[in-house]
DNA sequence: TTAATTTGCTTAATCGTTTAAGCGAAAAAG
DNA sequence: CTTTTTCGCTTAAACGATTAAGCAAATTAA
């Protein structure tokens, strides 16, 4: 603490100024040609003293943090742990240490985080966007932040992100159930106006009515929180209409884990009563009894694209990237 | 970026001095005596001028960053993700932001991690020590770091940790197999010399004597890393020994979905050809057929009481705390 | 009326780095 | 032998905030 070692005890210790030790260190010796004597001794001193750079001191002489702030949904959320994990080493290969927030889907929440992380200098953030906080991020960018929204954007801004194409995920397992056999396939997703569920189920509707089944689309929108009981109610919802189910799509992980629990619990035999495809892999699905059909997201792409699109905005802010990256759909029993 | 308003800008707009300018946004207008005129205009140019407090620059000139790093394992996995936000919001609700590290239990990625958040001058460290990394601790509390250890932590040393009591989980938890009627009990348990290993193959062990079954004690360590293909291995053995095993004891989460895939790929049935009980929580072990008996830790205390013990030694560098919490098992078909 | 105190502000140092500018001395060029 | 260039180093400002110390002016006390 108080016994920290600074440059200038270095400098003392040798008999140079700060100046020689600070460009030695930074390995600028030959540029600002130092003599190789001092070279030598600043070396040992440092070693001797066990020195440890101010990173807070350095982040404030050169404007720059070599930091960036994440601000996920929730951290807890192995979805996001996967992204944080990808974009954490991606970024430590360029020298960017992660500084973490986890919103719940709050604007509020995401306000308190972005306000706190800028105050914090980091150099860019990257944003899982809650619903309603498009006027945040646009004013992020106008203060010149710079910015990549991951797993959903805003359409009317012109912000760098990295998505999946939801359309395209949806209208596929919608494909595939109906070639399997199914028709009356429902839908399960979260009350949101954000983008990617807005696509999901567009791509939903789209594969539904191109199959000539648009008199069976059934969607339920269940909100953010109490995840698992609205589940239930929407299950419940769709079983009591006149027209039965015989497949459901599941638009997240926690839909579609918070449904099969109560599938289960109702006694319904997957895929025999109930075909069913969910958003997202989980080791759970794999233990179901019949495996479950899986859209799955390519989590290393879309960390690592989001990571460099990040740090190539940062070196040049007009450098916008946007991303929709493709999904694999991993088909098991639970679809046919 | 380069339109970043400073307290110097607001000083400029009201006519003031910087001192003034700090003294009423921090709130010490009384103590200062600033006269009211002032610090009404102060506020609304703040407010006009959108001014964002630089914390770097605070962080230099205060001493504190009010930053907190946390070296995890991997925050890809559930338990060190879930682990993460509650010590998130524990620390924001004291001004705390989080810094993330995953050392992939590895010894030289964890030196850098440290030196990295050092750097960026943490305030404090939760960690999750990687095997042999004791001197590194050592090291760290000597320069007069405020650390907590998380899940595991060194006898040796004198430093704060939260931990399960990892003994008495395992003990009960063969304590519970042996009433169940299972006798040949084995376990796979990750190789390390980490306490919070070497205590759940103690409990184990101890267990077992206890029950008079010493004869059927059968231990497999596996490396952390290929756990898969280890664990699939370790199983083949117990499997091929004369003295076929009953039921199985895994150590951690990962171990216990490797383990149950590969019985379930030798369609082995649990629990009646084998009984199962494992550590810590997870979706997919509810889907299982035979759903899993675990060791549950209480993940909300964990956190919360780490992240206060770090914020207590903070304040108070003599303030060392342990704690050796309970587990809950969790007990359901697979052990029954 | 003078001295002492209070009020309300400014000055300037400080945190630990980085780096442009400058300055002798030595070496090279004329 | 003088001038120019190169070499090797130091000086000091800057990043943006905090805060101890100081200083007039106004107020109160003696």
């Amino acid at each position: 603490m108080g016994n920290r070692v600074r440059i200038k005890d270095i400098a003392a210790k040798v008999g140079v100024s700060t100046a020689l030790v600070s460009y030695v260190l930074n390995g600028k010796e030959k540029e600002k040609r130092v003599g190789n004597e001092l070279v030598k001794k600043i070396r040992e001193a440092a070693a001797e003293l066990n020195y440890q750079p101010n990173q807070i001191a350095r982040s404030l002489r050169n404007g720059s943090t070599k930091t960036i702030g994440l601000i996920v949904a929730d951290i807890a959320i192995p979805f996001f742990g996967q992204l944080a994990r990808v974009i954490e080493d991606e970024a430590a290969k360029n020298g960017y240490t992660l500084i973490l927030g986890s919103s719940d889907e709050d604007a509020n929440k995401q306000n308190l985080l972005i306000d706190t992380l800028s105050h914090r200098q980091v150099d860019g953030l990257i944003i899982v966007p809650a619903d309603g906080t498009s006027d945040q991020i646009a004013k992020l960018v106008k203060r010149g932040m710079p910015i990549v929204l991951m797993d959903r954007y805003f359409p009317e801004l012109n912000v760098s992100h990295v998505c999946l194409n939801n359309y395209q995920a949806s209208y596929d397992a919608v494909r595939h159930l109906i070639t399997k056999g199914f028709q009356r396939i429902g839908m399960i997703a979260y009350q949101s106006g954000m983008i990617h569920m807005r696509e999901r189920i567009g791509g939903y509707r789209e594969a539904m009515e191109a199959g000539n089944f648009s008199k069976y689309i059934k969607i339920i929108e269940v909100p953010y929180h109490f995840t698992r009981i609205q589940t239930e109610r929407a299950i419940e919802q769709f079983l009591s209409d006149n027209n039965e189910i015989d497949a459901l799509l599941f638009a997240t992980n926690s839909l579609t884990t918070a449904g099969l629990n109560f599938i289960n619990k109702k006694g319904i035999k997957v895929p025999d009563q109930m075909g069913i495809v969910g958003y997202d892999g989980n080791e759970a699905f794999d233990f179901f009894y019949a495996p479950i059909t899986i859209v799955e997201q390519p989590l290393n792409e879309i960390g690592t694209k989001s990571a460099n699109a990040l740090m190539d905005l940062i070196n040049d802010p007009a450098k916008i990237i946007k991303y929709d990256l493709s999904h694999f759909l991993n088909i098991r029993n639970s679809s046919s």
